[in-house]
This record gives C-alpha cells, structure tokens and sequence, in this order.
DNA sequence: AGAAAAATGTACATATATGTCGATGCACCT
DNA sequence: AGGTGCATCGACATATATGTACATTTTTCT
C-alpha cells in the first residue's frame, strides 16, 4: 500500500487519531468517533489505534481536554481586557464570537450535545458555563452594575451566542458586523462610539460602506 | 411471561413505541434510539417493532413529526396574542418558556443535538428557526421597531432560551422568575408596568414575597 | 550489520445492532 | 366452534463495532 509519511516518519500518531476524532466530533458528533471509521479515513489499519490510545474512551478523554484548553479561558480572558467603557469591553468579548483561535464554536456545539449522553461530559459543560458566565457578569459589575442586572446580562450575552451556536448558520461576516450595534446597545443599555467601533472592525479586516 | 395489556388488549402498539423513543431521545439522543434497547425497556420482543413500523427510519420520521407539531406553532401563536405594551407582548411569548405543555426545551435540546449528524434534521431545524423568528420580529415591529432593531431584538430573545435549553440547567422556578423583569427590560428597552408582571406571575401559579 | 523500538497488519473472539421468516398466541366476530 | 386478523416470539442471516494475541515491517540506535 502506498505509505504517506509524517513528519516522524511513520502514517499515523497520537496526534494523528485525535485530529481525525476531532474532525469526525465535529461533523457528526460522538456517535461517528468510531474506532473503524477513523481508521478508514486515515488508511490505516484499525487495531493500529491501540498502539496509541487504550482503547476508545481514552480517545473521547483527549478530545474533552482538548476542548477544554481551547474553548474555556479565552472568554474570561478577554472579558477582563482593557477597555473605557463598557461598550468596549463588551467589543472586546465580541472578539471570540469571530475569532476562530479564540473560540471554536463548531467544537462547542459538538461537546454540548455529547453532553446529552454522558453526564461526565454534562458536569463538564455546566462547570464551564459557571466559570464563563461568573466572568461576564464581573465585568458589568466593574462598570457598574448590580448584581441582579450583571448577572441577566451577562446571562444574556452568554446564552445569545450559545443559542447561535446551535442555530449552526453560516452568515457572511457583513451581516453579522451590521447586527453587532445592535447587539452593544442591548446588552449594555448604551450605544457603542463611532471610534470603538471602528477599532473593533478594523481588527477583524471589516469595512464598513 | 407476565403480560401487562393496554387499552386495545395489547401490550404493544404504534403509540407505544413512538413514546419509548421520544423517552430514549430526550435522554440520551438520537443514537440511543434503538429497536433492541426499547424492546428491553418496554418488555417486548424486538420483532414485534416491525409489525408497527416499517423500519427504524420510520420511527425517526414519526419522532419529527412529533416534535415539529409540538414545538413550531404555539412561539409563533403566543407572539401574536393581544397585549397593550411590548412588555405584556414579550411576557406572553415567556410563557411558552415556563409551560411545558407550549414548549418542550428538552425536546428541543435532543432534536437540535441530531441535527448535527443528519443533514435533513438540519434542514428542519433551520426551517423551524426561521419561522420563530420571523414572528417575534413582526412583534417588535408592531410595537414601532424599525427592521434592525426589529431583528436583533427578535434574535437576542429566541436565542437566549436556546441557549438557555443547551446549558440543560434546571433551576428553580421563583429563581427563573426573579430574572424575568430584567429581561424583558433588556429585551423591549422598557421597564414591565408591575400589573403585568402580576398578571404573568398568576397565570405561572408564582406569588412573589 | 544487528538489536531494540516503534508502528502496522492479520486473525480471532465477542458484543450489539438491524431486518426477515415462519410458527404461534390471543381476541373478537359470525 | 372455528376462522380471521392483530400481535408476539424464536431462530436465522448479516453488518458493524470493540478489543486481544501474535506475527511482520520499518525505523532508529549502537
């Protein structure tokens, strides 16, 4: 059979299985991370995936860890950014909702509705939502609100964009810059500066006509 | 073996199966909808099934059929009650997030997770969304919004319940209700007069202290 | 070159699913 | 009482998945 070669000079790799899983998670879901599929795919044999993981649980255990290191951080990350005003704070969350190396919603997606089968992958997903929620809403506190708004705004931004997540459109970039006004007025009661916005499309390569 | 008969002197029947499957899905997905599962589940011979449906697909096409006449239909009806304000407009639409009976989240949750493995689920799904959302939109335009705003106010509120169904949290009722004038002030921009927010609270069988 | 290790492959044992066939059981009607 | 049709079951054929044992190939190290 006609062998391509990685970098280590061998087909397949830990890394290898996991891209493949993660690639199979995200197109449909759990279920297709298959041992016999992925090997498939890989052309490669089947029982060869034993030399890198146990068995198929420890695949499914370095996808959730993979997840969690990229989704989880990122939001209290820029939650806790600099900014004037709330209304650039708020932009600068905005940055994960359209930056894929900020946040992969696709991955998202797939995590949550395993989490429907597997309550280990549930308490995982709840933990995360608390931990980024909490964030959110520390920043409407910071810029002055109380507690009971922080907390249904924070609920709101958050639960917007994990309902779009679930909506799995795919929307030009334009469409979604026109909305984002819209948006900054609503979650914060106050309507975005000309100059925050332009700051926030020009770091995303958006121009406005 | 001990025979537990239904209505018709059977212990099986189509209505039988269907609601052993929506059980299945709305517990652990659709990959949990298996004949030989539900057989276990219902104490009966897997072969049976066939007599009721033709194939496991079948039984797939009765479950959407379930779900699209349960949970398409009463947004749309509760969008378009009478109500004097946005505010009672916007309340009228939240029942369907507190009764079950107008809206089944989990159901929701489980049919929205298929989606992701079936293109044709998908296509569903979308449909369904652009129908809920187009009829909040004419709501907030009939209150006075322009397009826009009509828009990404129509989104923020569906949104924020289908991400509200992701988290699959289960919270008490009175904390649910607590939030609730703070978001309809964060998604019609006005404060709820308090014989509205009365006038919800006693048709949901909550008395605020 | 030869030994060790890293990676792959073939064969086997097993588990769980689907769907078909034909035999049988049960209720009701004439 | 016996036929008809609804409902169930056991046995069979098949497909797809997991994981183990062991032989084989390829690369790396000495």
């Amino acid at each position: 059979m006609e062998q391509t070669l990685n970098d280590s000079g061998w087909r397949g790799s830990q890394e290898g299985w996991l891209e493949a899983a993660y690639e199979s998670l995200l197109e449909a879901g759990v279920d297709s991370v298959k041992i016999l599929p992925l090997a498939k795919r890989l052309n490669l044999s089947r029982t060869s995936f034993y030399w890198f993981f146990k068995d198929r649980e420890e695949l499914l255990a370095a996808l959730i860890g993979r997840w969690r290191y990229k989704n989880t951080g990122n939001i209290v990350k820029q939650s806790e950014a600099y900014a004037e005003s709330l209304a650039e704070a708020m932009l600068n969350v905005f940055d994960c909702w359209l930056n894929k190396d900020l946040f992969d919603s696709k991955f998202e997606f797939a995590v949550r509705s395993w989490a429907l089968q597997s309550d280990d992958i549930l308490a995982e997903v709840q933990q995360a939502d608390q931990v980024r929620l909490e964030a959110l809403k520390r920043m409407f506190v910071r810029f002055g609100h109380s507690e009971i708004t922080a907390d249904v705004r924070a609920r709101t931004t958050y639960l917007v964009q994990i309902g779009y997540i679930s909506m799995q459109t795919q929307e030009d970039i334009a469409i979604r810059m026109k909305r984002i006004p819209e948006y900054i007025a609503i979650y914060t009661g106050q309507v975005p500066e000309q100059r925050e916005l332009d700051r926030f499309y020009s770091r995303h390569g958006y121009k406005p006509e």
